[in-house]
RNA sequence: GGGCCUUUAGCUCAGUCGGUAGAGCAGUGGACUUUUAAUCCAUUGGUCGCGGGUUCGAGCCCCGCAGGGCCCA
């Protein structure tokens, strides 16, 4: 970093040097004593932060080598490994310390009078606290009691913790977690488990894809013009082009260009951005899939997305049939059943609801129902309709299918049912997983909503989207009839394990 | 946006009727060569989230603000 922004103001939170002293002197009594004991070590030519240690074993590969062993069993084999000490026991002329490494695995390492000598074995009593990361050489053995363990004959501190451990025998709050991902991290197993589940999914969707033929593409986040989705965006400024910019809330309008320019089958999986509340199912950030395929509809692409989803399930957990974090258990497997939205309703409410249904009738009946709709139409009555009768009984993977023209303006008009549209939501658990369209490609009907869309924004509606010309030139070059779907990552992985949003984000936007 | 709960030692939490702040773990000093959250003896550590108010006296009651959580819209 040699360019430094010259209008960028220093982060609120970022610390003078000033301040940062000020933080040093009114540390606790823990910082200071393991302040002085780094300064000891530094004093006496030992390196608190040594640049390299020659570790031979990760611990998980030592305990797995020699599992076989019988208590009280020694063996002449000799390893290096490092870890953090999470526990410490000393008893006069013998200490044991279980060194824990990032996978959280674990070893006990045993420093004898007799193997190190006096010295030794007083500067590690001296020098060692909870926390440190440790490296040790010596002997695999068994101890008497039958834990796997190391015979120190050589060790140095690897790097000096100067903050002591959260307490191990009691749950970290969430604030905690969140706050200090780090620390879960050490002391939370199921933390280390969703940071490898989330990698795993991600890891299947692009396996996935590429089965399929899919190219992963990765569009702008700073946009000129937001599009794509109904949100606020957040707001930046280019020095350079000295010219407003806008963190992306979709990445539609740019996938889109890309199938203009003949790649028929693209995905991308990457961050959006929503100016928007925050709360345990909304991040204001959070990871999105986006996929079109070009002479496919909205029906090929709610297969695409079947198996995208079951493969990520089998990536996370091992199978369909998954054990979600409340102990319940959700089963993914065999094809999913597709509701068309205006008979599912007709038959959960026992009356019969079609696109020709006065939208007097609707509000008659949603009165009844005590159901109250801004600016009430057709659409949106009939879906209010459809979440109070249908919605609440989901439970099955369920797409639901053919939705009111009025409220999706974005979609291409069903080919055979008039009044409705081809797009689908995906239902998971109850709660609203993806949706998929075929998409609009007319660029003179794509102009038409965007010009509504943009009158909306002038009459103040901070969600609306204004008009992209640049992509409706894109458009009149020609679009191939596609199908497209897009996914929020962050709910595939709530919806695969059963955790909240906070837990699937390593390190959620806090205040 | 509304309602309820919550914020006390490094961590996790108690704190009764308003009467001068507690525990476990961690830390500090000591004992201990096979421990497993080692044990035993001694011991340090507090802006009770922040700001007001009531009171002789507030961690506790009242008002406001901030952070976090849950439910509802």
């Amino acid at each position: 970093m040699t360019d430094v922004p010259d209008n960028t103001a220093a982060p609120e939170n970022a610390q003078t040097a000033e301040e940062a002293l000020a933080a040093e002197a009114e540390s606790t009594e823990q910082h200071q004593v393991r302040l002085a004991k780094r300064q000891r070590m530094i004093d006496s030519g030992i390196a608190p932060y040594p640049v390299a240690v020659a570790v031979t074993h990760r611990i998980a590969d030592v305990r797995e080598q020699y599992a076989h062993l019988e208590s009280g069993e020694e063996t002449d084999a000799v390893v290096g490994v490092a870890g953090r000490v999470v526990f410490a026991r000393n008893t006069g002329k013998l200490c044991f310390a279980s060194l824990q490494s990032g996978d959280g695995s674990r070893i006990q390492a045993m420093v004898s009078l007799a193997e190190v000598g006096e010295e030794s074995l007083a500067s590690w009593k001296d020098l060692v606290d909870l926390a440190d990361h440790v490296f040790v050489t010596g002997r695999v053995i068994s101890s008497r009691r039958g834990e796997l363990s190391i015979m120190v004959t050589d060790w140095h501190i690897a790097s000096k913790a100067l903050r002591p451990m959260p307490n191990l025998h009691a749950e970290l709050n969430d604030e905690t977690r969140m706050r200090q991902r780090y620390l879960d991290l050490i002391v939370r197993d199921q933390a280390r488990q969703n940071v490898r589940i989330r990698a795993a999914v991600n890891a299947s969707m692009r396996e996935t894809f590429a089965g399929h033929d899919f190219t992963e593409l990765e569009t702008p986040m700073l946009q000129r013009v937001h599009g794509g989705a109904s949100a606020r965006p957040f707001v930046t400024h280019s020095n350079a082009f000295d010219t407003e910019l806008f963190l992306r809330i979709a990445p539609e309008l740019y996938l889109k260009r890309a199938v203009v320019g003949g790649l028929e089958r693209v995905f991308e999986i990457n961050r959006n951005f929503r100016n928007e509340g925050a709360d345990s199912t909304h991040s204001p950030e959070f990871a999105m899939l986006e996929a079109y395929e070009a002479y496919g509809d909205y029906m090929t692409i709610a297969d695409l997305t079947q198996e995208l989803v079951q493969n990520a399930a089998l990536a996370a957990t091992g199978g369909l049939e998954v054990e979600l974090t409340d102990g319940s258990v959700y089963d993914f497997s065999g094809e999913w059943q597709k509701l068309p939205m205006y008979e599912s309703l007709s038959e959960a409410a026992g009356r019969e609801v079609t696109v020709e249904t006065s939208l007097d009738e609707l509000l008659a009946w949603a009165g009844e129902l005590e159901i109250e709709v801004d600016q009430p139409t057709h659409g949106k009555l009939v879906e209010e309709l459809w979440e109070h009768y249908v919605k609440p009984g989901l439970d099955k993977p369920t797409f639901v299918i053919d939705f009111p023209v009025d409220t999706s303006p974005l979609t291409a008009a069903h080919r055979s049912k008039p009044g409705v549209v081809e797009k689908w939501d995906l239902y998971v658990r109850g709660f609203e997983l993806a949706t998929g369209y075929s998409e609009l490609i007319d660029p003179v009907d794509q102009r038409e909503r965007f010009v509504a869309q943009a009158s909306l924004a002038s009459r103040g509606d901070v969600e609306a989207m204004p008009l992209d010309e640049d992509f409706l030139t894109a458009l009149e070059h020609g679009m191939p009839p596609s199908g497209g779907m897009g996914m929020g990552v962050d709910r595939l992985l709530m919806a695969v394990t059963g955790n909240g949003i906070r837990e699937t984000i390593l390190f959620p936007l806090v205040k």
